[in-house]
DNA sequence: CGCGTATATTCGTGGGTATGAATATAATTC
DNA sequence: GAATTATATTCATACCCACGAATATACGCG
């Protein structure tokens, strides 16, 4: 059992990782629980330009994490794994726990933000 | 309710992720399962330098996912939230799957690493 | 206080990442 | 096939990250 693999192995768990460690991307994860949609929409919900929607769109379709079907012109995206946000809703939780004992009173603000 | 609080969240939780979105911190974080461990003996299990894994876990105290406690002239780091490796299994989970879906034979390679 | 051990920090460097602007591709309609 | 719409890709730029080497700090001991 070469000591490659395994390696690769924590290489690939790193590189899932990575693709929920920036806030736009959380923020698509969790748009598309709502069902299959097109870029355009995920980039006016976000506030971006069309061209970084994609861009962050190619980092999650890299990391296997979504998938796009073609309608006529329009590109739906759909999550692969809702596990994934399973996982987000986990790290969110020990955020919140964080900032509270951390003494701030930002814990209301977690119940909303998503 | 402001929005730039919102986007805060966003941003912590999107940091807290990016503290797992490397090999060497992954590994860390389940050594440090089995309880508080010395600097040394983690850079020594991880096979890397000591300042590197001094860097290493102070990414992980920045984030807030460990504490550090001195004993004499040694630190030993604690896990302070063991859901962190629940999330970090769910997404093991996810890239087994995914590895599995891709037709690879490396399922058995999933069971092992960690 | 000086020495050794354990850990932390700084610094330089190479490689990666996020973004907007511009351009390219793809499908639909006329 | 030209125009339109929706999306993807490329490119340049500014910023962030991982690492080793060297140096600094902190503690315990004599």
């Amino acid at each position: 059992m070469k000591r490659a693999f395994v390696e690769e192995i924590h290489q690939l768990h790193a590189e899932l990782c990575q693709a929920l460690a920036d806030p736009k991307r959380i923020l698509m994860l969790y748009a598309l629980a709502d069902g299959p949609t097109p870029v355009g929409e995920l980039a006016d919900q976000l506030g971006i330009r069309q061209s970084n929607a994609s861009q962050h769109l190619a980092v999650l379709r890299d990391r296997g994490l979504v998938t796009a079907e073609r309608s006529g012109t329009t590109m739906f995206y759909r999550l692969r794994y809702p596990a994934v946000l399973q996982a987000l809703d986990l790290l969110r939780g020990v955020l919140k726990e964080r900032l509270q004992e951390a003494g701030g009173q930002a814990e209301c603000l977690m119940e909303i933000a998503r």
